[in-house]
DNA sequence: CTTGACAAGTTCAACGTTAAACCATATATA
DNA sequence: TATATATGGTTTAACGTTGAACTTGTCAAG
């Protein structure tokens, strides 16, 4: 006799709620100076993409409301991490970019997190990740999609 | 040429990052009567299997601070969803169970989000599914027993 | 031009969560 | 029995996010 169990998207939103939870968790607390994710993902970006980008588009590429994306700059802007610009080609806009001091706070955030990924990594296959990853995409990519 | 890529570790725990964004802001948009995805989901544990639970149990099914589901079941309580009273056989606990008000609640919950469940299950087919949740239940089950 | 709609950015209150301190009760150990 | 340790639960401050209101600047249509 089984119990009764949620249908499977359910419980998919389930793990995932959780998943994320326990991560953010895990990796805040091994950031430096305490270091939110949300500003690691920032400083993450530009070191990965490089340029600069307006604060409009940083919130639409991590899912983020201008107000909360405001908030991770401003902080980040106060460390001296990133630099905030007026847009000289439009006058409502800003440009951020990130600094040295930001690029070598994200070397430092890099360093402290891949024990972390590694010490996952002897659980996971890359070939479960493989399999994972491109339906994760699907998914995201549709609930963004069909935002209403 | 292509751009630099996160290591797909990386990228497993940002698509769920976001996922979980835009999934519990859905959901939250449909629930009926601002009641949230942590409120829901206490109501769906006990309309589900029933019976009587404390608050710290329930915490650490959600994986959830104990000050978190003192909040939730507190707000649960006010509107009448759930009962709460002393155990008696252990005087510090409480045990906690669903009201006939709490059962109905969940039912118009789960019309609700039953149609946007569906949807989904469009393009994503069960195969995929399956695919995806005894992964993600173990990176869940190694996050939470490696969280020192 | 001028007006109206839209986009970029900020601010503010409300809310849920965490972490830590705290009280009360259980339970194990000496 | 007495003491120490662990567990159940609440409270508080700090924080990040949302949603909405608001300001300022852009741009196209009249």
């Amino acid at each position: 006799m089984s119990l009764p169990e949620d249908p499977p998207a359910f419980r998919l939103f389930n793990e995932i709620g959780i998943i994320e939870q326990l991560a953010r968790n895990r990796l805040e607390r091994v950031l430096p100076e305490g270091l939110k994710s949300s500003q690691f993902g920032v400083l993450n970006h530009f070191a990965r993409l490089g340029g600069a980008s307006g604060p409009a588009r940083l919130a639409a590429a991590f899912q983020v409301t201008k107000g909360a994306m405001t908030n991770t700059l401003q902080r980040l802007e106060k460390r001296g991490l990133v630099q905030i610009v007026a847009d000289p080609e439009d006058g409502r806009a800003k440009l951020v970019s990130i600094t040295e001091a930001g690029l070598n706070m994200r070397d430092r955030c890099v360093e402290r997190v891949g024990p972390m990924i590694a010490e996952l990594s002897t659980e996971l296959s890359d070939k479960e990740l493989g399999r994972v990853l491109p339906i994760l995409e699907k998914i995201r990519i549709y609930l963004d999609t069909h935002r209403d």
